[in-house]
DNA sequence: ATTTGGCACTCGACCGAGTTAAGTGCCAAT
DNA sequence: ATTGGCACTTAACTCGGTCGAGTGCCAAAT
C-alpha cells in the first residue's frame, strides 16, 4: 500500500513534468507546490517511488520523470475529472449544429476533438455490422447496370454498382426492390446473410442470375468488416513539441496511416473512457504514445469508438474529460437522428 | 544564354545533391561524373552559375546546392522523362482493378501515388460543378422525411436528408422524382440552378412548400463548391529524412490538414504536368517544398487535379513521370466507367 | 584564349579539457 | 520522522585547437 503523501508527491511530479517537459527535482517541487515538507524529505519519498517503479531518472544527476507505470497509477488513483473550460464546453455543445450527414458528423467530431485536446484525434465510423437496414434502393443506370444503395439506421450510406448478365426492366427492378425491403428493413446487418439465404430460390431461372448478382452485392456490403473506416485529424499536433518524440516520429505517422493499426488501437467498443499508456500497447511503433478512447453510439449499444493519441507525457485529466464529453454529445446527437 | 556545358554542370549538381543530400564540391563532381574537365574549370563555371543565381553556398567553405531558380532551370531545360521502373509500371497498370466505387478509386490512387513517389500524395475528388447529373433519387424515410441522392456521371454520389413541413405520400414522391429526372438528367451541375428556376411554380400551393424544400436541397448539392474534397496520403514520408525540413515540419503538416490550402495548392485544373518550386508558392509555410501536379478526368475536359508534395530537394524527373502516368491511367479508368 | 595545377585562405565540424549547475544520497542533528 | 548540510555525480556548456573540405585566384601549360 502506498502512503497518501507519496501519491501526493507523484501527482506533483506528473503535473510539473507535464507542464514543463523537464525532469523535476526535489527543490523545485518543494517550492512550486506547497506540500509542507522539505526537499530532503521529498528526496526520501522519491527514492521509494523509484523503488516501486513509478518514477525514474534519465541520468544520475537529473530530476525524476514518471514511468509508464507512474502514469498508470496517476490515472487510476489520483487524477480527478478536470472540468472543461467555458469555451471548450461551448464548442462541444454546438459543433454538430447543422450537420448534414454522417460524413459531416464524423468529420466535425474528429476536428473538434483534435482542436480541444491539442492531440491527434481518431474517430471510427459507426460500425455497419451492429446497425440495421433502414432502406435498400435499387436504381437502374442502364438496362445492364444497377446501382445499389444501402442506408442504415446510423445514417450511413453505402453504394455499389453491379453489372448484370441480362437486361432487366423497370418493373422487375421495382418488384425486386420492394421484396428486398420487405425482408430486410429493420434487420440487423449481421443477420442479413441468414435473411436472404433462400431468397433467390423463388425466382425463375431466367431471372435468377441477375437477382443473384444483386443479392451478392448486398451481402458484400452487409458483411464487409474491412469497410470499418477510421479517420484521423490533427497529426500536426504531433510535431508541436519536437522533443516529445526524441527518435523521430516517422514510425508514428506511419502507424497512423494504417487503418488496421488504428482499428486495433481503438480496440473493442465498450462503455466508458479507457486509457492505454506507452508500453501497455502492443504496437512497438507507438510505445512512446498514450491513447484515450471512449465508445459512442446509442445508449447501451456502443457502436464505435473515438479517441485521441499523444505523447505519454500528456494531460490525462483534460484529455479524458474532453474525449468522454465529445463521445457523450455525439451519442446523443446520433440517437436523436439528423 | 547559358552555355551547354554550364547546364551540364548544373544537372550534375542537382543529381548529386538529390542523391546525397549534401552540398557538392568541385572535386567529387569531377570524379563522380565523367565530364572531361578538371575541378578548377568546374570551379570557374560554378562561380558563374552562382552569379546567375542558380546555385549557392550554405557557407564559404562548403560545396554548392541548387537554388529554387536552379531547380526551375533544371525542370524546364534539362530534365528528361525518366522511364518508370518495371515494378512501378506494373503497379500503376493494375492498381484500379476491381475498384468498387469512386471513393475506392480515389483512395487507391492517393495511396499508390504516395507509395511510388515516396512523397506526400494529394488527390482531389472530381469536381461536382463540371460533371453532369446522371440520376436523382428520392427516398421516403418517414412521411415527413426524405433522403435525396444525387449521382453524377463521374460516379460521385451525394446524399442529404430533408425534413418536410407537410406529409407527402409515395405517389407524389414518385411523381416528383420522375419530373426532376426528366429535367435534370444529363444536365451539367452548374446549369441546374437555371434549369430548376421556375420548377416550383407549377405546383399547387399545398404541395409547393415541400417541393421547394427538396429543390433547395438539390440546388445546395449542385452548387456547393466547398464540397470539393481533397484527400492526402503518405504524410509519414515527410519525416523520412528529418534534415529535409530543418525548421520543424509542424507548419507543413498543419498546411496539409487544411482543405482550402490543398485546393489552392492543386490550383486550376488543366492539362499537363506542372511543377511549383519552393518560393514560387504563395503559402509561406510551404516554401521549403515543391509540388508536382497534373489534371485528370475525361479527355479534353479535365475535372480535377492530383499531385505530390515533397522537399524542394526531390527527384523531379521521377515524380513528374509518376504523377503523369497515374493521372493518365485514372483518366482512362474514369472514362470507361466502372 | 582556355584549361589546369598549385597554393593560401576560410570556416564549419570535431575533439578534449575545464567549468558550471542541478540534483542526488547519506548522515548527523533536531 | 524530519531536516540541513555536504560530498559526489554527471549532462550541458564553453573554449581553444586541429582537421579537412572547399573555394578563389594566379601563373603556367596547352
Amino acid at each position: 500500500m502506498i502512503a497518501d503523501r507519496r501519491l501526493e508527491i507523484l501527482r506533483a511530479i506528473v503535473d510539473d513534468y507535464v507542464a514543463t517537459n523537464e525532469p523535476v527535482g526535489s527543490k523545485v517541487l518543494a517550492s512550486r507546490h506547497s506540500l509542507g515538507i522539505s526537499p530532503a524529505t521529498i528526496r526520501n519519498e522519491m527514492a521509494l517511488l523509484e523503488e516501486e517503479g513509478l518514477i525514474s531518472q534519465p541520468h544520475t544527476s537529473a530530476g525524476r520523470i514518471p514511468t509508464d507505470l507512474g502514469y498508470r497509477v496517476f490515472v487510476d488513483r489520483i487524477s480527478t475529472v478536470k472540468p472543461l473550460s467555458a469555451p471548450e464546453r461551448r464548442a462541444i455543445d454546438h459543433f454538430l449544429e447543422g450537420a448534414v450527414d454522417l460524413d459531416d458528423v464524423v468529420n466535425r467530431t474528429v476536428r473538434l476533438l483534435a482542436q480541444v485536446t491539442k492531440q491527434v484525434a481518431i474517430v471510427q465510423y459507426p460500425s455497419l455490422s451492429k446497425s440495421a437496414v433502414r432502406h435498400i434502393e435499387i436504381l437502374p443506370l442502364t438496362p445492364m447496370r444497377l446501382m445499389i444503395v444501402l442506408i442504415t439506421d446510423t445514417g450511413r450510406v453505402e453504394q455499389r454498382i453491379v453489372e448484370l448478365a441480362n437486361q432487366m426492366n423497370e418493373a422487375n427492378v421495382a418488384k425486386l426492390r420492394s421484396q428486398l425491403n420487405q425482408l430486410c428493413a429493420g434487420e440487423k446487418l449481421n443477420l442479413i446473410p441468414n435473411t436472404l439465404k433462400s431468397f433467390t430460390e423463388k425466382f425463375e431461372p431466367a431471372e435468377r442470375t441477375n437477382v443473384t448478382s444483386v443479392v451478392n452485392v448486398i451481402l458484400e456490403m452487409a458483411i464487409e468488416r474491412s469497410e470499418e473506416k477510421v479517420i484521423v485529424s490533427g497529426t500536426a499536433n504531433l510535431a508541436r513539441i519536437p522533443s516529445d518524440f526524441p527518435s523521430s516520429f516517422h514510425p508514428i505517422l506511419e502507424a497512423l496511416e494504417e487503418q488496421v493499426v488504428l482499428l486495433h488501437l481503438l480496440g473493442e467498443t465498450a462503455d466508458g473512457t479507457k486509457v492505454k499508456i506507452g508500453h501497455e500497447q502492443d504496437n512497438t511503433n507507438l510505445q512512446s504514445t498514450s491513447i484515450v478512447t471512449s465508445g459512442y453510439g446509442p445508449e447501451g449499444e456502443r457502436v464505435a469508438n473515438l479517441g485521441i493519441i499523444g505523447p505519454t507525457r500528456m494531460d490525462y485529466s483534460g484529455s479524458m474529460s474532453a474525449v468522454s464529453a465529445v463521445a457523450r454529445y455525439v451519442s446523443r446527437f446520433l440517437e436523436e437522428g439528423f
